[in-house]
RNA sequence: GCGGCGGUGGUAGAGUGGUCAAUUACAUCAGACUGUAAAUCUGACGGCCUUGCGCCUACGCAGGUUCGAAACCUGCCCGCCGCA
């Protein structure tokens, strides 16, 4: 429609090679970068997260992570044991794009965080209602056939959304509940678009995936990764969400000497290959991503896309 | 060469007479998910079809015992360990 901001996503699964494509692209059309990926708006996790290499300066009177020679915003901005979720991602997220769009930058929303891409572009209402710990804690001692039953009584229609199984859906769809006192499966709404967004996809074949990925472990290796777990682990507990990442939490057996590095490594790219695999799930529905294999087919259809 | 142990589906590994096409895990395939999402969860997973408590082929190979074997017996082949 008329006047939304263009603004260019680029998605694809991990280690498809969104970070080189998204730089050259940005470079060309006066872009800066949003990150849209749960893991790398952490600090302290950098080599596990594929982190774009960069540091913070201060530029235009701001303090921004520069990568690649480009800002890169919602990167290494969370601090590690802070609460960070989906609706925090949006608020955010939306407020940096609409400021960019303000300079006369072209925003490129880049990530493989499929949630995050989608509340986002599609503007989803996300229930007002913060994570209320106690509570959640409280439910989580329940056995899952009883919060079910709970739920059946206050929202059958929510069950066909959580599941039957998924304790921690249930468990949110309860917390809604309770504390709006209204369906959940009402609430799940989504608004007009903020956006004029072209998606482009990273297509990437499976044996060129498997590939990536287990180069990208090695190196990753190479780097330092062990180091950086290692003291992080010193910090932080496993339980930490952003130690829950792959290419963290394989790590806690080996630190342990449970298992060898190799037999985490393995691990690692086994985990990344299935993550690829439900970040599909995702982008398969969306039809209205335009899958590419190049660059140059990337820039053309930008090129078309801004002219319209 | 003798003695012991073992050979099970893509892998690991249960099962020692029937309800076993064979527990489970991993892998694989498909999928769900609006405040943890790199999380969490579901289904399928030998083949065939007329989808049936159906048929066929399967637990190293070949025979045998039995109404009935992956399971018991015999021989053979292979692997690991111990003694030579």
């Amino acid at each position: 429609m008329d006047k939304l901001p263009k603004i260019i996503v680029i998605l694809g699964v991990t280690a498809s090679g969104k970070t080189a494509l998204s730089l050259k692209l940005a470079k060309k059309f006066k872009g800066e970068i949003i990150s849209a990926d749960s893991r790398q708006i952490y600090k302290e996790f950098n080599i596990g997260t594929a982190k774009p290499t960069g540091h913070w300066l201060i530029a235009e009177g701001e303090r921004k992570f520069i990568a690649g020679g480009l800002p890169h915003y919602l990167v290494d901005t969370v601090d590690p044991k802070e609460d960070f979720n989906l609706a925090n991602y949006k608020k955010l997220a939306a407020e940096k794009i609409n400021e960019l769009g303000q300079k006369g930058k072209l925003p490129f929303l880049v990530g493989g965080t499929a949630l995050y891409l989608k509340t986002l572009l599609e503007n989803w209402t996300i229930p007002a209602v913060e994570p209320n710990l106690a509570l959640r804690r409280r439910l989580e001692n329940k056995n899952v056939s009883d919060l079910l039953d709970e739920l059946k009584k206050n929202d059958p229609e929510a069950v066909a959304i959580t599941g039957y199984s998924n304790k921690r859906r249930i468990i949110r769809a309860l917390e809604v509940i309770y504390q709006t006192g209204r369906k959940f499966s009402e609430q799940r709404k989504s608004g007009r678009p903020l956006f004029n967004a072209l998606k482009i996809g990273l297509k990437i074949t499976p044996p060129e995936l498997t590939q990536r990925i287990t180069r990208r472990t090695d190196e990753m290796i190479k780097n330092g990764l062990v180091k950086e777990v290692q003291e992080l682990a010193k910090k932080y507990s496993w339980d930490l969400v952003p130690m829950q990442s792959i290419d963290y939490q394989e790590f806690k057996d080996y630190l342990t000497g449970k298992k060898s590095l190799s037999e985490t490594v393995k691990e690692i790219n086994r985990h990344h290959l299935a993550y690829a695999k439900r970040q599909m799930t995702w982008f398969k529905k969306d039809k209205t991503i335009h899958w590419i294999t190049s660059e140059k087919e990337a820039e053309e259809k930008i090129k078309s896309f801004l002219a319209q």
